[in-house]
DNA sequence: CCACCAAGCGATGAAATGCTCAATCGCTTC
DNA sequence: GAAGCGATTGAGCATTTCATCGCTTGGTGG
């Protein structure tokens, strides 16, 4: 044999000491003892090996990929917050996948002990976290709704939220009783004037916390399968450069809100960008991609939750 | 155990505070408050990560000292490959130190684009292996067992390795529908001869790679704990000068398989010595040293993963 | 040859972790 | 409906780990 041994090398000590400590399972002054060193010199070998990269630690879980994506999405958008549930495979509603992890950002809201004004949009992925979300404990908050609950008939919109919502917690609740698009300016104007509205209004637009959905613009739009928007005017908006809506105000693709009559009819709060509070945006889903990332882009949103493969798909955007 | 609902998760916290811990290197209360739960329940989220598995620590560092014995192996045996894990101190299980070094050997073969054909022996080291590796990507391969998968009480024997690879790559696999061992040669020849056992065994005879466990002989042997042999047998096979034993083909102390009517009895495929194709050996322990020193003289194995106390046995055998 | 500087070392105290035990909760059974 | 049983929980405590500090050592330049 050429040498009996290499030498008592550098940061071969530090792999073998990580080694002991994460493979073995040993506690440090074992490890100490094993090479014959103080056990101070044994836990500076095994923080050198995780600082050196030399121990490599991963998750052998389908969540260990979400949480993978979760710091992706939050670094590479500066978001507040992210959660990324697990895909449930091609077919299944993208909501029923993000609703229990909408539910416990919900959550850990409503265990706050002090009061907070929560605000809440409407849509499909909502009113999925709604089902899914567990009141525990009283409920000191007030929850609040960012949009109108009049439909052009006359009808409560489909996915109402916050009675849901209100309802289970037993909380104060604030809808906004106003029409969720107003035929004219005028008609608008009366009711925002309004004082029990202009109440809400104030309360929503300083909430401490924002849920709202995304919705995108084309022919299966919520917007358009709602009825709030015909096929004409869902084109020509499509002109104008829209590309999704949140709380029914129209943005474009790098999420600035678009100057169009259409959007001055909306009744109900305007998420402003560039919020210090949480907005947490709710969605997923191929057709949602683009209008997810530019609510993002314009800082529509600074929270997202949603599922694995909307989260890739928004990371391979450019 | 796949979960098609997602919606209530059990051991997926479990996951995400493993995660936060060993990734996020997030403190246990910090974890608590994250997750909504008590500082104890983190910590025992973070245990339960740990002991089912979900955890994955992996060593990026050769250290020389492992390195200098995996050539001093390779050269003193004339092995294509070799690949030695530090070992983990006295009283632990070696399989568990070498798992990893296996794993990333087998994970060399699956990232092969072209279709492979691959081979598996059963044992505790190969299981733990399986438990360490990474699917990464799709898998063109072929996963076929060398051995029977029919224990003598009729139950799938213990230390099942391929069903699990296979669930996991997600890869057709190809188990050997035969008693391990048969009761006599006419059953042995009867299931032989049934067509699709032809077809799995001519499979395995020509694998392009192969992965098998090393069994010793004596009352510690795999084959006894296992109950594949009775203690007489065992000691009328040490008699006979029996050393070790792979895919349950018995052989002595130069790696020459020994003619005995147990050996008969063996279904499955037995490696024949002196193969081009790799043929790892995947095995740990002093218990072990004579059967892999064997092993290797008789060509029967002609790569090696062990760990670094083995290996040294290895050197110093004469 | 000495003074100085940098790097590494061991020690101490504070924080974090893991373990044990008693109490509670939920479920089954009588 | 009550009692029993097992699993789960939270609290306290012992152990382990981590960060800061002053000291020693070895090397370098004056």
């Amino acid at each position: 044999m050429t040498r009996p041994e290499t030498d008592p090398t550098p940061q071969d000590d530090a792999a073998r000491a990580g080694w002991l400590y994460y493979v073995a399972g040993m506690t440090q002054d074992q490890i100490a003892t094993e090479l014959g060193v103080s056990r101070q010199r044994a836990q500076r070998l095994v923080s050198k090996a995780i600082s050196d990269g030399l121990i490599q630690v991963r998750l052998n879980h389908r969540i260990g990929a979400c949480m993978d994506l979760e710091q992706a999405l939050q670094h590479r958008f500066g978001l507040q917050r992210c959660r990324v549930a697990p895909g449930l495979g091609a077919g299944a509603d993208p909501a029923r996948a993000i609703a229990v992890a909408a539910a416990s950002e919900l959550e850990r809201y409503l265990r706050q002990p002090d009061p907070l004004t929560i605000a809440f949009g409407t849509g499909r992925a909502l009113r999925a976290m709604v089902e899914q979300f567990n009141p525990s404990g009283p409920c000191p908050h007030k929850i609040v709704s960012l949009l109108g609950n009049i439909a052009p008939d006359g009808s409560a919109t489909l996915y109402d939220v916050i009675s849901r919502i209100a309802e289970r917690l037993n909380a104060t609740y604030y809808p906004m009783p106003v029409p969720v698009i107003s035929d004219t300016a005028q008609e608008r104007e009366f009711f925002m004037h309004l004082r029990p509205v202009r109440n809400v209004y104030e309360l929503a637009r300083k909430a401490d916390v924002t849920f709202v959905g995304v919705g995108q613009m084309g022919a299966d739009a919520p917007l358009a399968l709602d009825g709030f928007v015909s096929a004409e005017v869902m084109a020509e908006l499509q002109e104008q450069g829209a590309t999704g809506e949140i709380a029914s105000w129209v943005y474009d693709a790098r999420g600035r809100y678009i100057d169009s009559p259409r959007n001055a009819l909306v009744g109900g709060v305007r998420v402003e960008p560039g919020q210090s509070q949480p907005v947490f945006g709710v969605a997923a889903g191929a057709s949602k991609i683009k209008a997810i990332y530019a609510a993002i882009q314009g800082r529509i949103i600074n929270c997202l939750v949603t599922d694995e493969p909307t989260a890739k798909a928004l990371l391979a955007q450019d």
